[in-house]
DNA sequence: CCCCCAATAT
DNA sequence: AATATTGGGG
């Protein structure tokens, strides 16, 4: 046992939306297929602001009143190509995930905590523990990361760049990532020649450095019943932190395992029995694309 | 099987 | 533009 877990784990319990914060998507109770089938959500580009807890609670999110249909439209000419009309219930397409900051941030923590060496797509995604979320999604999100960080070194230091402008440190090129930008890269990222194992921050607990942002998490809204993130807690140690626990979906349950050694075997010890996201996963083959919404606050 | 990365595809 | 998918190599 490391003590450190119980270490991080604390400060990930800080973070730790609240269930109260927790803001279901409308679609969640709607049939999967249903939801699919009529692509909800927002055509245009608004993502629903789901406000904060601010005045507890909130309606079911209602929103996109019209478009809804010329988008099924569009997006439904795949759909159709598999009678989408009669028995789809499989082969379902599943939504494009959308980084939201918060998701990049658990996302780099999951990276940070776990070393570099050990984060590998299906560990950090294990770590993350968000529903909905498949090694692919992460492998792809790891891979672009990656880049970003070996851009951040090179031009870190010396030579500028030629980039407009000229040595700025780790230039903040344009678009190139405004969503990595967005999250504190940990120091250990950015030098390749360091231990392995070093994860626990020495104090920088980020004394007064903005707290603006509430850590809301993802709400996954796929096309299935009910996809929330849910992060559980580590049964072991002490998490009594967050006395809400009046969450208690018998559906998901995704438990976390802690890093093991990616040599040779790696007994992870399991996923939940998810068996929605199973078929999630398993499912796929024809076009229809949805996007995973994922909500974004407001605040970025 | 899983990982990684580059190139494509959507 | 942001993600997903594919393909080749380890």
């Amino acid at each position: 046992m490391r003590e450190e877990d119980s270490n991080w784990f604390s400060r990930w319990e800080e973070e730790l939306p609240s269930p109260d914060e927790l803001i279901p998507l409308s679609q969640s109770l709607i049939t999967p297929d249903l939801a699919l089938a009529f692509d909800i959500r927002n055509p245009n580009h608004s993502p629903l602001h789901h406000p904060p807890p601010s005045s507890a609670l909130h309606p079911p999110p209602p929103p996109p009143p019209q478009s809804s249909f010329a988008d099924f439209a569009a997006d439904s000419g795949d759909l159709g190509s598999e009678a989408a009309g009669d028995e789809p219930a499989r082969t379902l397409k599943r939504p494009r995930l959308v980084w939201t900051p918060q998701l990049h941030k658990r996302f780099v923590d999951a990276v940070a905590h776990l070393g570099i060496k050990n984060a590998v797509p299906k560990t950090i995604m294990q770590l993350m523990s968000v529903d909905g979320l498949t090694r692919e999604n992460v492998a792809s999100h790891l891979q672009k990361y990656r880049l970003y960080l070996k851009r951040m070194q090179g031009l870190s230091g010396g030579a500028n760049g030629g980039s407009g402008g000229a040595g700025l440190g780790p230039s903040s090129d344009p678009a190139t990532d405004h969503l990595f930008a967005s999250s504190p890269v940990p120091p250990h990222f950015l030098h390749p020649g360091r231990a392995n194992s070093d994860h626990f921050l020495p104090f920088v607990p980020v004394p007064a450095l903005q707290h603006h942002q509430q850590q809301q998490m993802v709400a996954a809204a796929v096309g299935h019943p009910h996809l929330q993130s849910q992060y559980h807690r580590p049964q072991m140690g002490h998490y009594g932190s967050s006395p809400n626990s009046q969450f208690e979906h018998p559906f998901l349950g995704r438990q976390t395992q802690q890093p093991m050694h990616r040599t040779g075997g790696t007994p992870v010890h399991n996923q939940a029995p998810n068996s929605y996201l199973e078929d999630l996963e398993s499912a796929n083959g024809n076009g229809g694309r949805k996007v995973l919404t994922l909500f974004p606050t407001g605040n970025d």
